[in-house]
Order: structure tokens, then sequence, then C-alpha cells
DNA sequence: CTATGTGATAGAAATAATTACTAATTACAT
DNA sequence: ATGTAATTAGTAATTATTTCTATCACATAG
């Protein structure tokens, strides 16, 4: 009788899950649609879209948006950070949790009502690196 | 003799660096072109697009990518971090120097080489406090 | 088992933000 | 004053994402 969480596990959004859990590189949709293509040649684009988002609604993914032009995903929902790289838009994951209670100390400083916080880093992947040495 | 820095300072050009330090309001791209064609009214969206560019390339402003879909600019180049309000997306200052090296501490977790740090926090602005409390 | 309602899908079209193109104009060094 | 490369306005193109629409899948009621 009450407003239920209507989520059907489709074929789609299963394999969709299953291959963003599998791998660590935070895809951008476009990314997980020509991986899940292979495995599933009739899935659309738009099917891709709109799983990646609800799972995330549902915070059963995260949506990042960690610059660039294109949003990414992570299969992995616990408390991290991450990296990107300046080069090819790679992106790591970091495990720095602030000392302090970084919230707390944003609120003394703004009449906003602070809900959480967002760290990420810019840098250079190890592929980049070294390409850029070789180029030296 | 060496490589110059060729930035001619048109009268575009001046007058959307002068407005966007003018405004606390980190302004869309959009937002700009619309405050900028009362005092111009023949420039272009382009020229908006292509000079904040120019000038945040150059390190005379900043790009912000808080999230949302849009960037916005910040005529305030010192260091400092943004919250986004989750309802209408305004974005405001919050000076809020982590106490250690944060780059230190990600570097020690990861094989990118850090560069840098952005910390951003998600809240809600005053005004949609205000709406919320008025619905409730 | 068959009907029915509701959510989900593929594929295509639409939208939003940004970037690229082009011919005309302008800033600035000489 | 003049030559020239940078810049401009206006428009077209591109990119990422969302929406639309007809069809399909699945749970439940009869």
């Amino acid at each position: 009788m009450e407003a239920k969480n209507k989520l059907r596990m489709t074929k789609q959004r299963q394999v969709i899950l299953e291959e963003l859990r599998k791998v660590k590189t935070h895809p951008t949709a476009d990314d997980m649609y020509q991986m899940l293509r292979k495995k599933m040649p009739k899935i659309s684009l738009g099917t891709v879209y709109r799983n990646l988002e609800i799972l995330s609604e549902s915070g059963i993914i995260q949506k990042l948006d960690v610059g660039g032009t294109q949003k990414r995903f992570d299969g992995d929902i616990t408390i991290h950070s991450h990296v990107r790289c300046v080069d090819c838009g790679r992106v790591g994951d970091i495990d720095v949790t602030p000392k302090y209670n970084l919230e707390e100390e944003a609120q003394k400083m703004t009449d906003f009502m602070i809900f959480r916080h967002r760290l990420e880093f810019t840098g250079l992947c190890p592929i980049c690196q070294h390409k850029k040495k070789a180029t030296a």
C-alpha cells in the first residue's frame, strides 16, 4: 500500500551493474556502452544512460563529475577521492580521509547550509608520465 | 626576441574581465553574455566563451567545474573553495584551507603524479533554505 | 492459461552547452 | 600611416545527454 521501490532487475540493468562493478576504470556512459555491446549487441545507448542514472539515484553506484566534458561512473560507493589525469582524462582512486570534519569547518565560513564535501585531485597518470619522459 | 604572450586587450576582452571581477556570483558563460549585452549589445556568445577560455588559460581568471551542466567562472584567483546549492545551482565562496598538505597525503596513495587538489561543498543557499521553510 | 497494467527497451529525434568556421574588422608594432 | 596577425560577430557544427514513441517483458488478477 505504500510507495514501493519499483526497480525491476532487467537483463540490461543487471549486465550494466555487473560490468561497472568489475572494472576499476571509472568509465563514461559511452565507455560502458562500448564495453556492453560486446556481450549484448542490441543494447541502446539511451538504456545505458537511463540505468546509470537510476542506479546512481538509488545509491547503488556513484556518478562522478571530476571535470572534463563527460560524467563518469563508479561501482565502488565507499567514501574515497579521485585523481584525474590532465592529459588523458583517466581517473584513479585515492584513499585520503581528511583527519577532521571539513563540513564543520566550512559551515563556519558561510550562510549556505553545508551537506557534504568532495575532494578531488589533478595529476598525471603513470602512462602519461611515461609518455612525457619519452618525448623529453 | 622570446616567445611573447600575444594577448591583445580588445574592448570585448576588457569588458568581460571587468564585469567578471565586479560580480561575486560565479556566472556561467551565458550569464556573462546576458550581463554584457546590456553594455555591449552586439557582443557575440562565441566571443564570451573564447575570452573566458583564454583568460582562464592565462591564469587571469578561474574556470570552475563544480557540478551541474555548465562551467562557471570566477574573477578571484586566490585559493579558496566553493559551495554549490543543490536546488538552484548558485555558487558561493568558502575559505577553508586544509591544515595539512593534502597533495602530499594523496601522493602516498597513488602512482599518479599529484599536482593539486580541489575541495568543493554541496549545500543549500540562504534563499533556497528560506523557500524550503516556507513550503514545509 | 490469458488478459491487463506498468515499467523498461531500442532506436531515433530533440535539446543544451560548447566549439569551430568564415569573412570582415581591429589592435598594435614598425 | 600601414601591414599583418589576432579578434570579432554571426552562424553552423559538434558533443554529451535527455526525451519521445512504439513495442516488449513481467507480475498479478481473473
